[in-house]
DNA sequence: AGACGGTTGCAAATAATTCGCATTTGTATT
DNA sequence: AATACAAATGCGAATTATTTGCAACCGTCT
């Protein structure tokens, strides 16, 4: 996760010019061990002086070239994430809004027996799967 | 879905007290073929007189009281829905964002293994699934 | 080094959502 | 049917979130 693998993922997503503001966004990001909103990204940021326009606009322009996956939790915001490892999922706390990932969804056959039966579709591109639950320490 | 039928929801989901207006959101959302933004809802709602706070304040007791379902299309925005259909999704264009329902995630499974393998979690409680595809209209 | 185009910061505008409070409405009780 | 109480509503304003215009700046390419 250094600069250097920010500069290729910029890159590889048509958004050539490399700026600080950018990399700082990548940084905070990749750093990061939970999708983060865009509120908290700009609040994190203006401390180093990337002003909250500057982060509004970074993301629209992140998610256009697809480097980054906005992950929704039925609240009033969404949270960003680097899409930087595969297909994923969170399952997240409804107590605390702790957020871990996990693995395997299976989902292949279902898409594809969709894909089928559904007139009205002609391909999916996508989808979005997330948990909602309670943790342990919130059980208690 | 008629009267008595919302009037048994709001009954059912603790919310004792029927006004024209809750009546209006149910009425609504009851006669929607997709799932409505709150923005949608106040607009139209206001052409017969309930007030846009009005509106929030509503959509925010229903969903505490689980009549309505909120959707997540990795917009800028949420949809609302009746949660009168089971277990159910959505597939919606990217190009024209027409929704669609589709049944049969069959999730089980997949919960139950993360229940086993997920220490940090206790229980799951639900879950939210969506597609994202392109429509015939749209292909071509 | 220079030119060009895209990006940024700033301030202000717009849009979305929430709040306070007086008034109204619905429900339960008489 | 009248009364009392709690809760919901409307209104206006406040707050919060997001977007925009524009001049200045910065990164990339030559």
């Amino acid at each position: 996760m250094n600069n250097k693998y920010f500069v290729k993922l910029l890159y590889q997503a048509g958004l050539g010019i490399v700026t600080k503001q950018r990399l700082e966004v990548l940084s905070f990001l990749a750093n990061a061990d939970q999708p983060k909103s865009a509120k908290e990204i700009a609040k994190i940021l203006s401390k180093k002086g990337v002003d909250q326009a500057t982060v509004y606009r970074i993301l629209a322009r992140f998610k256009e070239g697809c480097i980054i996956n906005q992950i929704d939790f039925q609240e009033d915001q969404s949270y960003f994430e680097l899409k930087d490892r595969g297909d994923h999922h969170h399952i997240i706390c409804q107590e605390c809004k702790k957020v871990e990932d996990f693995k395997g969804c299976n989902y292949d056959n279902l898409v594809n027996s969709i894909s089928k039966n559904k007139t009205g579709f002609a391909k999916i591109t996508g989808h979005s799967f997330e948990l909602f639950g309670i943790c342990k320490s919130c059980l208690k």
